[in-house]
DNA sequence: CTAGGCCAGTGACATTTGTCATGCTCCGGC
DNA sequence: GCCGGAGCATGACAAATGTCACTGGCCTAG
């Protein structure tokens, strides 16, 4: 339906992509850890923290976001962990987490970074399941974008999010909107989440403290619920709604 | 150490490449294109040609990238196909290549360009498995590296690669030089293949025109061999090692 | 030619899964 | 206080899955 995902005022994407301006700061060694401020003249420069657990994404990520001469990364971290230690050091302005990091997911360290740091943050994610999404706006994140995004847009998302605005993803917000909430009971997700990984009823009822029976009865509901012929295949599923 | 990897028989297979030739243009649809060269100085730049399915990682490489002063950005691709197409048409000093990409993989891809144009490849993975570094040296490609690398090392393994050498990462090397050749049979990769999706038996049997017990048998003795306790299990092993 | 490997199939059998009918408890509504 | 429903738990039963033993065809190396 019409924008409700608007999410007041999405990007809107009006065109001007624009190319990315040189100049700026070409940082040379993107290490791990607190990036030298050096020279701080710029008035109003956007402070940024960067994870992501790929070296190679992060460096650059770095390298794309320093080209803009209103933004600056300050610290990047390859795991939640590093990444909350990070934001509490350097206190950014803007903090870009991966949703997929060890450690402590994207949605996890938000939640320790916004307990901890008067900062605003954006989700970045590969596989931008619906309801991974609601749990990130519960955790107060500012941004939530999917790494299909083009490159150009996500300065702009940038500069929304500092400014106090938000951003979500039109496509997954509209998903994400249309899709019924989880069908499925605590117990049901329990079993499902081990269902994911390769394992027997038998060691999943142990690990739940139950019976073997019990376990496929909550397995059998859930693949009646989701419409599915097996348990993992309902695993599967679920996983892609982001319910587990 | 970056030499190394001369993984003894890679050459082995030689079995004949099928030929390949690009044949029609498919859809154009790919909005991305070839980048504008602009005015160019440079007297020795490395033309570089970069293909992600992801457009923010794709833009974010080229941005890095870009940065070095010997290294210049002619073309980037979201799929192996427009990879081929736009190899083609701007016929670059090295192509990096992701792995993963939809109409055609790297691998795929990096066949095709070879095959059409005097150029070098480099490919660059999420999971680095073992089996799938072999088939890439099959196949020419002259680079192999996770998406693990640190961002600063991109551009060194560029440079080796367009001066004629090799790079290998090291760890996937050894890992590929330890782990032992896969010890199933085509049938039974066949079977396994299959067992990576949620499919019955019953199914599997129908798509490979065989007898259901027959299907069965194959998966046992896979995952006899795999020492997994469930095709799944077995399935997923095969695919780590990059074997289906 | 013959032994041995891979392929294809069959049938009997034990296990593992998935389905169902059945209790139990804890609620909220009336 | 009673009812109905949702969630939790279980055991019995049927179907799918994995294991084993064995037959035969085809091809290749010795």
């Amino acid at each position: 339906m019409s924008g409700a995902a608007g999410a007041g005022g999405v990007g809107a994407g009006g065109g001007a992509a624009g190319g990315v301006a040189a100049g700026g700061v070409a940082a040379g060694g993107v290490g791990v850890g607190p990036v030298d401020a050096g020279a701080d003249g710029a008035a109003r420069g956007i402070r940024l923290l960067i994870a992501d657990d790929e070296h190679l994404i992060r460096g650059a990520l770095v390298a794309l976001l320093n080209l803009e001469p209103d933004i600056e990364v300050v610290a990047s971290a390859a795991d939640g962990v590093a990444a909350v230690e990070q934001a509490i050091a350097t206190r950014p302005d803007v903090c870009l987490l991966d949703l997929e990091m060890p450690e402590a997911d994207g949605i996890e360290a938000a939640t320790r970074i916004l307990a901890a740091v008067p900062t605003r943050v954006v989700i970045v994610t590969r596989h931008a399941r619906p309801g991974v999404l609601r749990r990130a706006l519960a955790s107060k994140v500012s941004g939530f974008v999917p790494k299909s995004t083009p490159a150009e847009e996500l300065a702009h998302v940038i500069r929304d999010v500092a400014a106090g605005r938000r951003y979500i993803d039109p496509e997954i917000a509209a998903t994400a909107l249309t899709a019924e909430r989880c069908p499925l009971t605590d117990r049901e997700l329990d079993a499902l989440r081990f269902s994911r990984s390769t394992m027997s009823v038998q060691q999943i009822a142990e690990r739940l403290h139950l019976a073997p029976g019990t376990v496929r009865n909550y397995l059998s509901s859930a693949m009646t619920k989701l419409d599915a012929s097996s348990r993992h295949e309902a695993a599967e599923r679920a996983w892609e709604q982001g319910w587990i």
